[in-house]
DNA sequence: CCCTTAGTTGATCGCTCGTCCAAGTAGTAT
DNA sequence: ATACTACTTGGACGAGCGATCAACTAAGGG
């Protein structure tokens, strides 16, 4: 009984999502929210709380729908090279053309506010660690199929944590794609055996 | 003729510079400054302008110090490879010990800013071509020297200037300094010849 | 058909922000 | 000494922030 929400709540978050993403936690205000998804300040609060609430809320749906889509790339492939390059294909595109252009959202906000909020600092991190966890797996997996050179593995994880990140940096300044998909490349390329087995 | 300066405009700029450097710039309330430079709100203005202007000044400043001495030990080395090994050596050291576990003032600005600043844009743009330019420059004296892969040159740049602003933004997170060294060293042997000439 | 309940509305609160300015103070020049 | 000038002080301003709430509205149950 009582009266029906009369927005969804899932599309209203996925607004704030992508307002976050945009313009960053402090940049947004609950009233530019308010206007983004449509509702009032007060629809607002009943539904999510408060501002950081909302934000945490949107955060884990970024994890779960577009962090989670691009990870799942890394363990689709056929083999674990092609999942790296397939997972960087897509992150370029999306640098690009897609939402992506505005960086990654745990990054921006990594660089926003872990310094003063624990609890989101151990959400960025283990977010970093899923994602180091997945290249890991593919550099593996790679490995035992001889797709690396020498000295190349899982623990060339990290190297590739740093160079999505540092991708998710440039892609706010909006450079080319060659530009992008030189740097993609060149890391590759730095990890694979020098002579190519089948291509 | 009139009173004199009480305070050492230069000395006050570090102060601001650091300030802006751990907490960002929205993050940095005037009164938050004011009390780290030790001088009153009237004080900022009449020797700085307005915040905006005052955060103008301390980019410039951390562009001709912390981040020209940086791009120096490139140039200052006697081989290429070398000056990359010492970029990068003191790079995880100032991340481990120093001011860059604050990350990259650049790097954090440029994720806060450059969407809703065109001007400060152009200058992170610059900074970052500057950055490319000197790691190119020390590819090409690398590649002379025979100390890289086939395959590894000044085309490389843009790979070793998304890894610097990936590194910036995990220096936040606090990481080991396995963990960074790791990064640069994974990063340096994706570049270098398989069989070093003399080590 | 009305009572209960849940959601919406939009004005409003207290607070902090960046900025300003009149009054006070410390130097120099004559 | 006195006039002049540059800098400092610290309170005050309007604006915008996150958050609240009483009044209103719409849905279901008896």
């Amino acid at each position: 009984m009582g009266r029906t929400r009369t927005f969804d709540v899932d599309e209203a978050l996925g607004v704030a999502l992508d307002t976050f993403w945009q313009r960053g936690y402090d940049a947004t205000s609950i009233q530019a929210l308010c206007q983004a998804m449509d509702i009032q300040p007060g629809s607002v609060y009943a539904a999510f709380g408060n501002k950081h609430a909302l934000f945490v809320a949107a955060l884990r749906s970024y994890a779960a729908t577009v962090s989670a889509e691009a990870v799942e790339r890394l363990n689709v492939a056929p083999s674990g090279m092609q999942g790296l390059r397939d997972y960087f294909a897509h992150l370029v595109d999306a640098m690009v053309d897609g939402r992506r252009r505005w960086g990654c959202l745990v990054t921006n906000s990594l660089v926003e506010l872990t310094d003063r909020d624990p609890a989101l600092a151990a959400m960025f991190e283990q977010h970093l660690a899923t994602l180091r966890t997945s290249f890991a797996g593919a550099l593996t997996r790679a490995r035992a199929a001889g797709e690396l050179r020498a000295g190349a593995g899982p623990e060339s994880a990290p190297l590739l944590v740093a160079v999505v990140q540092g991708m998710n940096v440039l892609a706010k300044t909006t450079p080319g794609r060659a530009t992008l998909q030189s740097i993609a490349d060149s890391a590759l390329a730095g990890l694979a055996a020098e002579a190519p087995a089948s291509v």
